[in-house]
RNA sequence: GCGAUCUCGAGAAG
């Protein structure tokens, strides 16, 4: 079960549901067990690539022929709702699993939370949070047994902190975050990183690199992530030297270079007339093991059209249409 | 005895 598991799973990262869907049929044939896993593994590859519809199909299938669900199933079907917008559906989800006696964990409630985020709502977000964080009560209203386990955590806090950065207001970002450590949550990278994201966004590189000092100094390592932020940033803002010295340590640290780096570096230098060094990079990409993806390749179309270089523009094209990249 | 598979938060383009 768990090879045959671990063989769904590839396919489903690489987007081919459809074919890891025909692995269950072969189990069934040769008596191996299906179990939670094959089911949520095969739910979350379907929604990945959006067959949202399918995916509770499959779950319903699986369902009647004695495989069930479990509380993990159903919060990969409320992330695909909020990922989708379909607030409504993702919480109708959720009343639904109570009444067939699933309970949310805080991973449900966590998916909630980004998902009104997105769609703004941080009104219901709030609000959520508020019904979290008070003490459950049993049945008889006892108020003695406290379910720890659906409270609000540092994901929780961070999910919130990124989204006011992004929508909200700094202040508003920042105070929560005070609330947070009060609650003796310490940062971790990420929370760090969506605030100097949002320090960089509301133009104050000054605090933002302050931020990246402070948190190597309570032993938290910025990571890819937390550099690409501010290296973006500093080299559009004009900023090349100091995006260079960020570079420089990004090397002398190990950091990890992922394609998200390098579109990033190559869209920097195109916008900062730097095309040649742009164009350098992305030639180095194959050499480097960097698979260019449809960011990338809009980034190189967008660079060059705008110097005026229509053919080099369209050969981007189809070297992207040679790669199976699906312009959009 | 231990070990393989599932779900939540941060970054890039138009």
């Amino acid at each position: 079960t768990v090879t045959y598991n671990t063989v769904i799973w590839g396919f489903c990262q690489q987007g081919l549901a459809n074919q890891a869907f025909g692995l269950l049929s072969e189990m069934v044939k040769k008596c191996i067990d299906i179990d939670s896993f094959s089911c949520n593994i095969l739910l979350e590859g379907f929604c990945r690539i959006e067959l949202l519809k399918y995916a509770q199909w499959v779950k319903d299938n699986l369902e009647n022929g004695g495989v069930f669900g479990n509380v993990i199933s159903m919060n990969i079907l409320i992330h695909a709702y909020c990922k989708a917008g379909e607030m409504n559906y993702a919480l109708e989800l959720m009343e639904k699993m109570e009444k067939e006696g699933i309970f949310p964990d805080i991973i449900t409630y966590n998916t909630l939370i980004h998902g009104f985020c997105k769609t703004g709502l941080f009104i219901k977000a709030k609000d959520l949070i508020d019904k979290i964080s008070v003490s459950s009560h049993n049945e008889e209203g006892d108020a003695l047994v406290k379910i720890d386990d659906t409270k609000p955590n540092l994901i929780t806090y961070t999910t919130l902190i990124s989204a006011y950065c992004k929508r909200q207001g700094l202040e508003e970002a920042l105070s929560l975050y005070e609330e947070m450590v009060k609650n003796g949550f310490l940062p971790d990278v990420v929370t760090y990183s969506s605030i100097i994201y949002g320090l960089c966004k509301h133009g104050k590189l000054t605090e933002a690199k302050l931020l990246l000092n402070e948190m190597g100094k309570m032993g938290v390592d910025p990571n890819h992530v937390t550099y690409t932020i501010l290296v973006d940033l500093l080299l559009k803002a004009g900023n090349a030297s100091e995006a260079v010295v960020l570079h420089g340590h990004m090397i002398t640290r190990g950091i990890l270079f992922d394609t998200v780096v390098y579109t990033s570096l190559i869209d920097g230098l195109f916008k900062t007339r730097k095309s040649y060094e742009a164009e350098e990079i992305f030639g180095l990409l194959t050499k480097l093991n960097i698979v260019p993806n449809c960011f990338t390749y809009t980034v190189l179309i967008d660079g060059r059209s705008k110097l005026g270089h229509i053919s080099g523009a369209q050969s981007a094209l189809k070297e992207m249409e040679e790669r199976r990249l699906v312009p959009n």
